[in-house]
DNA sequence: TGTTATACCGGTATTAGAATCGGTGTCATG
DNA sequence: CATGACACCGATTCTAATACCGGTATAACA
């Protein structure tokens, strides 16, 4: 192998850093938010829905940057899924 | 244009980030550094040799906690070339 | 109604990250 | 000297991120 398909923990990490975005976002524009961190729309768009699973570290910045956000509790709060509902393979 | 080629900016940045994560490193193995963070070995190199200019978000979070190292510093002192005052390991 | 603005979606194009392989250099230790 | 362990490098593979396009939907408003 030499680029390792997305696992499926992968995927579901997005998805929480996408709700996460979303919800910091609150009632701001999209366009808005996206075009002051210098991002495409459907980039931000896509990250939001939690389509594109490993943004890359210079967009995520950016985007928390705009929102306000620590990156260290970005990652904290979606490294482990909240509600310490922990439902790894024992 | 559908994917913008990596700007002058971004490979400079990246380069910034590469020999700040040398520097964290410190005197500990790349390969040990490298497994405990659960991406290749040849990943890390080239992240630390700056030929990776956006790196995953994942990746670079994973790397940094491994050397201990806060997200948000990392993207204060690698957004900002000014301040390139690093006086962390000497 | 028509217009404007935003969000959303499928499809597509193109660059780049992540990883493996094979090989080289070095340094320690047997 | 030989061996083993790292670090480094170039080439290659293959998936995914980023971005643009055309179209649709919805809501606000003149």
């Amino acid at each position: 192998m030499v680029r390792l398909p997305l696992t499926p923990a992968d995927v579901e990490r997005g998805q929480r850093l996408g709700a996460l975005l979303r919800r910091a976002r609150g009632d701001r524009s999209m366009l808005e938010t996206a075009l002051d961190a210098r991002v495409s729309p459907e980039t931000l768009r896509k990250i939001e829905s939690g389509r594109v699973a490993t943004p890359a570290f210079s967009t995520i910045a950016a985007i928390a940057g705009v929102l306000g956000l620590s990156l260290d509790e970005v990652w904290a709060e979606i490294s482990r899924p909240e509600g310490a509902r922990d439902r790894l393979v024992s």
